[in-house]
DNA sequence: GCCCTAACGTTAGGAGCACTAACGAAACTA
DNA sequence: TAGTTTCGTTAGTGCTCCTAACGTTAGGGC
């Protein structure tokens, strides 16, 4: 699981050494790796954490619901709620009131689950964010913000 | 092409709105569709762009050397030196120094169109980084930069 | 009530990127 | 000379993002 391949920074093209995009696609790579290796600690992903803290947070929920929340589309949803469902994590039931719709709840020993994925995240995070000051992390994360609350508009 | 499904930040839990690791999905994701969207229009790809660059730069290169510079791994290498050759933008003969090697050259060809994509990639970039200040800008690549140079050493 | 449209879950599949494994040929090392 | 390493290549996996289509169910207009 560990590759480590990634571009040799001191040997890469001038053009590319500063590019906006290469350098988020690269910290973005690093961050996505930790987090992910913590994760399958756990036998889960990110789409995991991602629908269990939506369920915690929200409380029961339509798949579609949950895709907005998430932003993990429909399609990829469904194997994701069957993944959590057969580990118990979550339920599923036909919504009575809407029978196009699936009803998602979380389990106690979802709530348990999303407990540990928390912590295994922090600790991700926290590796990640290692090189940085405190300064510089709030700093990134308001820049990170003016980012993606302006294109996430379209 | 133009998806634009992305979770409505606003509906997005807690947990996730400040998690550096999502933002900078995020904001990579956005960075990468724009910069994809004008490669297209000449069809090209990232990886493509990288590896003019590298052999702009550098002069020519065998593919792991390409590898080493460009971060693209050797494997996948050979089918993007295929579509390059396939176009004419580069050329690929045997090292008769070391018959291993596979020595690639930028054609004439291959300059230009590598001028091309780097217009096409300002632009992206450009729009990418539209809601921010100049400061901002700045401040963003320095961060990103402390993060690469840290994480890359493993 | 009936028709039309829209939403929901689902299945299937494609494209791009990251990454591993293995293999023959050639080269280096001992 | 024998053993190891490098190089290009093929093949294949897994995740993410994203589109298309389909049956079922709801809701709105009439």
């Amino acid at each position: 699981m560990e590759g480590g391949h990634a571009a040799d920074e001191a040997n890469a093209p001038e053009r590319l050494r500063s590019l906006p995009s290469r350098l988020l696609n690269l910290a973005a790579g690093y961050a996505q790796r930790l987090v992910t290796e913590r994760l399958a600690t756990a036998g889960s992903r990110k789409w995991h954490y991602a629908t269990l803290a939506a369920l915690e947070e929200f409380g029961p929920d339509s798949q579609s619901g949950l895709s907005d929340r998430t932003g993990i589309y429909r399609s990829d949803l469904v194997a994701t709620i069957n993944e959590l469902t057969a580990r118990g994590l979550v339920r599923r039931a036909p919504d009575p009131a809407d029978r196009r719709r699936n009803a998602i709840t979380l389990t106690d020993e979802g709530r348990r689950h999303l407990k540990h994925l928390d912590a295994l995240i922090a600790d991700g995070e926290a590796e990640f964010l290692a090189p940085l000051s405190e300064v510089d992390r709030s700093e990134l994360i308001r820049i990170l913000k003016l980012i993606v609350e302006y294109h996430s508009r379209r």
